[in-house]
DNA sequence: CATGAATGAGACTTCATTCAT
DNA sequence: TATGAATGAAGTCTCATTCAT
């Protein structure tokens, strides 16, 4: 905050700069550690000291354990719903594509990085945190769900799907990402021999067998292109 | 709850079939409470309250918690996937069909019973009880993936399926199944509005449309049966 | 702890003993301590140890430091009021006696033991727990002001007192009580040197003061007795 | 907060005004809060906050919690009594003035300013802080008591008050302002219904009836004058 | 067999104080 | 001078497990 003696080098702002980086170490920390361990199996402890910090630094930026986890999930997956609602909003092409690009988007940013590991929590715990259920619906499944619906519609209207029930469709659409997105963070992520799978080929075959069975025309057969 | 006045004689008589049921009955209250709350929230006491017996009683037929959840496993899926075994071995018709058995029995009494619950509470903490996931994998996940695969491959090998990579093919039939049951267990159980759905319409949309996409010659177009 | 071996006499309700004499046991030494330190001061464990059991124990007796607290104030100070009241209620002498027989009540069970340290505990740190203080007002001040106030309004009633606001003699006639009490628990406990003073004649000079005040005829003069 | 801008002129003075006013600004609000809350209870940040400073201002001029609790003390209550002292010292009226001076001096600045508050603070928790309880005895207590009980003596030595015991006395009539004053800052600063009683009134009528009790002949009957 | 009182490690959160800037 | 980020001891309450009865 001062720089008298003979030092004009940037001393400057190494308070300032490292009050600015602690939200997102702390967010960092917190996500690592909520997907590993789930919400209430992680201590507050744990997390301040994954980031570096003591046990009341956490509380410095975030007033609770709730809290903290609101705003991992708003930082990880609002994010994501919002880029998906955008990709949707402006897309031009084909509702196969579209949806191509939407599954895409998620599986990228939120199966392979950390964020869709926030979900499994979900799954698991919501039952016993009813304030983070509703957050979290409010938050991330009801505009997802909404997201996806649309989005099969549209397919349907442009006569590109068959009329599929759009609510349910969405769900089958969902589903295997999901289901891998679990697996990754629970059993996939256990030492554990016998139970390892390719996510990737797995929702390719997946979303390749929901394709063919939702399309009005046939894909190509396999080896054609 | 007892009614020892002045009836000496049935003591024993009695105290032999409580001794038989006591087990089943903290069985069920363990799979009730370890379903709707995980395992590290559910806490001992309260599964022997909702079984009508004291805390002590319990640890005097399970040693510990994780005795009793183990228990609760075998009692519940191991048996369930042995039935499907079962089925598989001696099955005569078309693969379809054996598929379709296999997952209709692991609905009604997967999704539909309590039991699939237990899978919702590994995929949560699995990673926080090593011990727990090798026994699970031992025990439910290695033996259902067996099943699942080997069936896949009759179809194949009978010409009644396209030659899908069995092994991503048994996650992508196995996962509206989970999904559905993973669903249940959480999001479906919580009063949060805005996020309900069908979830046979979902799991019957979802096999269609797999089915639709896996099977040789097309399926014929609805409404035409 | 057990008497097994030869011993047929009855060990038959050592636990039942124990359990009951337990929230006696509790309750006692929370009125010490928090006579003593306040009640924000004193610590759950120590009111445990000073029981002689440890801390979960205390929770099985009481579910938070709040009720404990609560429980303290009904037992000693809800108690008291009740006595004062029944003597009232029945009394036939003078108004000067039953003014006195309450002063005398209170002073011996109220001062004179710990009792009367939950008041000073409420003085300070009325403040800062509101739910303490509604419980405390509902539970202590009004039914003592409405007591004493009903006494004096007798008295002047009966043309033995002169005709005073009888609010605002009732805490004058609460006030040297109170005073006491609460010097007694405060400076009056601290090994301080040059502040302490005879209670008892405090309040024998406080009263005798106050009644020539309040008579309508002249008290005898000293040493005329 | 500041206006350094283009304004290098100034700063010196400013600075020079600032320091001098913090300590005072630091102190009103020291104040405020140990009587709203308590000692252990006010955080040393809220009143540095109050003060408009921040956290680490406070310690600059206070080493500690309770060097600052020592100053509020010296500021409000060791000045009181001076006050009272020199008042006496060069008293010539009758004692009945005096004593009512002195009353009057100590109502208003006492208990009609937040400064009687600190009472209030040391009786709650002087058995918890030692030091305090010493520091306080020296700078309040004692020279209180010294002062009212020649003042007392004074009124008997001249034969205008009853050769009552002296150091009872004293007390006796602390009392009611000592009463009024912890009255005031515990229950009657809380918004619980059923408990507030006008205090003027209440010193005025306990005043009236002790000194109808204190003097050797009667007060004039009420209404006579 | 059955009970349930007792234990004590461990979790979240607060706050006086320090010190780099 | 002034700041406020950082620390870590301490306090309330929970719960798996034990063991005397």
């Amino acid at each position: 905050m001062n720089n008298r003696l003979n030092a004009p080098a940037p001393t400057v702002a190494l308070r300032q700069r490292r009050k600015e980086i602690r939200p997102q170490q702390l967010l960092d920390a917190a996500l690592e550690l909520f997907v590993e361990k789930g919400y209430a199996a992680t201590r507050s402890e744990e997390v301040a000291l994954r980031a570096g910090v003591s046990k009341g630094t956490l509380y410095l930026y975030y007033p609770s354990k709730e809290e903290l986890f609101k705003e991992v999930v708003r930082q990880n997956l609002s994010q994501l719903i919002s880029a998906g609602e955008e990709l949707r909003a402006g897309f031009e092409g084909s509702t196969a594509e579209l949806l191509a690009a939407l599954l895409q988007l998620w599986w990228q940013r939120g199966v392979q990085s950390l964020a869709g590991g926030i979900h499994k929590v979900m799954v698991a715990e919501v039952r016993n945190f009813p304030e983070l259920a509703q957050f979290y619906a409010d938050e991330v499944i009801v505009p997802a769900t909404a997201l996806l619906t649309r989005t099969l519609q549209r397919g349907i209207d442009r006569g590109e799907f068959r009329p599929v029930p759009v609510q349910e469709a969405a769900m089958a659409v969902m589903a295997p990402i999901i289901f891998c997105l679990l697996h990754r963070h629970s059993f996939g992520a256990c030492p554990v021999t016998g139970h390892t799978f390719d996510h990737d080929a797995t929702v390719a075959t997946h979303i390749d067998l929901l394709l063919r069975g939702l399309l009005v025309r046939k894909l190509a057969p396999e080896g054609s292109a």
